[in-house]
DNA sequence: TTTATTTAGGACATTTTTGTCCTATTTATA
DNA sequence: TATAAATAGGACAAAAATGTCCTAAATAAA
């Protein structure tokens, strides 16, 4: 469904949410360990997330990542998809054709429209905050 | 969504269902040619759906792919998708997690359940018969 | 029987994605 | 001020996906 990178980086925005609204700035050391992804890799994808403005990033010691805790209700699960895997989940073709619309559809266009915009709706209404609730109680995890 | 890979399986073996329903064989260098897809690349994924008897295929002069038509109705994408791309498409946590079940969830477990559920009930319900209507009259493409 | 046509399959090439490593820069603190 | 801790970013490496090419085998038809 995502690449890679776009899982580690929800997995990772996600973490840096749950520590914010506890008021703690995480290092990408840390991240990498609680998300379980491979540390330098994870790296990129925060400078990603970082220039999107979806994290902030303070260099040097005690430096680290973090979200303004009134922003972590307000940043979406599609704000990280977009700044990773950009708007390829909403437009192309279920069956790859370059051009695919109501004029000139694939066989499975309008079954992938429903299917697509019920990822989008779920992208596009799921908030940071939701993301972390449940990760303190144990009821969710974001390794194994 | 899928990969590359499996989109051309699913444009060849609809484009394959739609000449044997005319009664007719249809050469790898045709399929590939009305679904503008890489010839040799598509050999390789003709292999594949004919190794999983979806397609059958005929060697020598005026060889070539077929269906039987009886088989046109019942053939099911998912078959085509798990052929090619295996089981990823249902078993697979949406965040990445190697397990992620009911009892120890990713934080969108739930959601992406839904989802899911909307694709796989969609690749099981849809036949090749039903993939094939509308392309004679051009209501829907495999191309462009 | 020979030839042309067509798929099968192995080997190889290219591109993209995923991942690592090293150095520079920034910053808190001893 | 020196040092340690931390991110930024470029270069590189590995793996996976995508795609090509060539030869063998099968088959219809001349």
């Amino acid at each position: 469904m995502f690449s890679k990178a776009c899982e580690y980086g929800i997995r990772a925005a996600t973490y840096i949410a749950l520590r914010s609204l506890e008021g703690k700035r995480t290092s990408l050391k840390d991240i990498a360990k609680e998300t379980d992804s491979p540390v330098a890799f994870t790296a990129k994808i925060l400078q990603q997330l970082s220039k999107n403005k979806i994290v902030e990033s303070v260099k040097g010691a005690s430096g680290g990542f973090e979200i303004q805790k009134r922003n972590v209700h307000t940043i979406k699960l599609s704000q990280i998809v977009y700044a990773i895997d950009g708007d390829k989940v909403y437009h192309g073709c279920g069956l790859g054709l370059r051009e695919c619309n109501g004029a000139k559809p694939c066989p499975v266009h309008d079954k992938f429209i429903g299917i697509r915009d019920g990822l989008k709706n779920m992208l596009e209404t799921t908030t940071l905050l939701e993301m972390t609730r449940g990760l303190e109680v144990g009821l969710t995890y974001l390794k194994r």
